[in-house]
DNA sequence: TTCATCGGTCGCATGATGCGACTTGCGCGT
DNA sequence: ACGCGCAAGTCGCATCATGCGACCGATGAA
């Protein structure tokens, strides 16, 4: 998997046989994870994404990019006359969400908020909670990807989420 | 969350609400992952584990030494008069794991290999194969995060795997 | 005695990131 | 018509992490 486009990466982790290298040659940058969180969570344009996250201009230019040509995010434009752009996830994006729980799980074991999980997930078709085992506390069923849904939690502040996710 | 020791990251992720940002913190680094994966596969000594990331020395010192700092890796004295050392993951290391497989599962589906999927999980109480929901295909079991080990699968080379996981 | 191995350290070059200024296109208030 | 401000960038420079490759110290094998 070696990507031409744009020159980032070529990590060596190529002559890696392994998916997880595979996965981290194309989400393991420095913010790529942290933006499509951010993006998952509605915060979908550029300034509020620059902002939250504390990046730089240049970088994030350089992150959405990139993730937009590994089929991660796709760019829309929600006006013409000043011309400008929201970011959304694809179903590739979307289905990186288990990963993200499972590292978030992983964190609010080991370096717990004092305000309780600042996210949560969600399965989208019923809306109830998913646990660490992505089992829908409400109907019970095992949660495929692409039907879980994060959302802000307790731990988090109003002001972070300007937009429902998508 | 600000480790004074070794100087490393200091990512802005520390005014980041978020037990992703926290655990990208953690173990977010280039190479972090890859190298508590190989561990947790059985590669357990320095030379090896360098050998098969392609990493240089001195990074890879830099990592261990950091992952040491952060628990999730212990260095254990095997030999005496030659001082050897072997890095096995502690308990916060192992739980990695079901993060570990999303992502795997993700670079799976998304950039799969033509023998099958290189590493594959399984239930360390009964043996098991592991799907994606984390149940056991055995005992049908929902698998909690430190009862999973990787083991490798069809698509990994032996010579890969000096030894058994711990 | 010399060689090889393991587990490192060190110095230099390169590439990614952070910092902050500048830009372009447009709407808005006066 | 003028200037202000915003969104979404671009650009240049400084710093920091990483890659590359040489070297080292302790030990055991030939």
């Amino acid at each position: 998997m070696r990507v031409t486009i744009l020159a980032v990466l070529d990590r060596d982790y190529d002559n890696q046989v392994c998916s997880i290298a595979r996965s981290l040659e194309v989400v393991g940058e420095r913010w790529s994870l942290l933006i499509i969180r951010n993006i998952g969570l509605g915060l979908n344009r550029f300034e509020p994404l620059r902002e939250n996250l504390g990046i730089t201009r240049s970088v994030l230019t350089t992150r959405l990019n990139a993730l937009i040509e590994y089929g991660i995010l796709e760019k829309r434009q929600y006006s013409e006359k000043p011309p400008r752009y929201e970011y959304h996830l694809t179903e590739k994006g979307r289905n990186l969400g288990p990963a993200l729980l499972q590292l978030m799980w992983w964190g609010d074991r080991y370096y717990p908020e004092q305000n309780g999980a600042p996210t949560i997930a969600v399965h989208r078709t019923c809306g109830g909670k998913l646990d660490h085992h992505m089992i829908c506390q409400q109907c019970g069923e095992s949660v495929e990807a692409d039907r879980v849904y994060l959302k802000a939690g307790p731990g988090r502040k109003v002001e972070d989420l300007p937009k429902v996710p998508a």
